[in-house]
DNA sequence: TATTAAAACGATAATTGTTATCATTAATAT
DNA sequence: ATATTAATGATAACAATTATCGTTTTAATA
């Protein structure tokens, strides 16, 4: 799995000794929601984080405390969380490079892509209305290659 | 108003035209919502736009019944709807074309705007993942002029 | 290592945006 | 006019998410 430039242990040691430091505490709750984020790869639902870490390392975590988690995680910036369309957040990991989606209407596969020239001309437009650029979002709609 | 292209009138009167024919009834409810849509022509929540048409027209139009003309709004595919990512949809009137959305993460300011290299480059992405094409969102988050 | 204060947890109640139900009303066809 | 059928609105139901709160865990300090 290299779809990270950080290898896990490294990522959950940098994590660990930076929560403290925000006046937190660290759970093991938190590092198996982590651990299932960076294997998976995948853009998991919270009901999907709970039940998936509990098939793969048979450890039970709330539900309360994945969507609590997530915020967290969401405020210290290393998860993206995404609307498909069909009303329940999906979140994964953001320690790469930013990119943007491709989702199928049809079976709801998501698929990553980046592309320079759209990166490049985000900021143009920003620039043009005077905004403040922090982020951007941009999904593409289809039928995947399976789908049509 | 000359956001778009068309004049209130002669759009509603097309779109009465064309909903027996696809086996539905007008109604009143359906006009105010497109009259609020049209003329507002913000990004709305459901509870706003029946807010509106109560504060505007003083006409009374259930929850429910903006919920459900939506949806078959959606269907016949003359209204978007957008999640700026606080859980609730928000609907626009999509007679004009197609147009990507700035949105101030301070104000919730939405603007609007349309850049022909990324229309363009979604095309050549799609191609590239073998993906059967059928929409796009791109949406900017940043600050707006007046909150930085 | 034991103590302690504070944060995190999990069960579940509450909340909220949206959808379904269903009796009543309104719109179209005959 | 009448009959048929979709649309409406009040509200119940639903689903995703958040808040509550008593208990447990963490981590700093004695």
């Amino acid at each position: 799995m290299d779809k990270y430039e950080i290898d896990f242990d490294t990522f959950l040691l940098n994590f660990k000794e930076h929560v403290p430091k925000l006046g937190f505490k660290n759970s093991v709750q938190k590092d198996y929601i982590l651990k299932i984020l960076y294997f998976s790869g995948e853009h998991l639902t919270a009901e999907q984080i709970a039940f998936n870490i509990k098939k793969e390392y048979n450890i039970d975590v709330g539900i309360a405390t994945v969507y609590r988690t997530m915020k967290f995680f969401e405020e210290m910036n290393i998860i993206e969380s995404l609307d498909v369309g069909d009303g329940m957040k999906r979140y994964e990991l953001n320690l790469s490079l930013h990119h943007d989606h491709l989702v199928c209407t049809s079976c709801s596969k998501i698929i990553e892509f980046t592309d320079d020239l759209i990166e490049k001309q985000q900021v143009t437009v920003a620039r043009n209305y005077n905004f403040d650029l922090k982020d951007h979002v941009m999904t593409i709609y289809g039928l995947c290659e399976n789908c049509h």
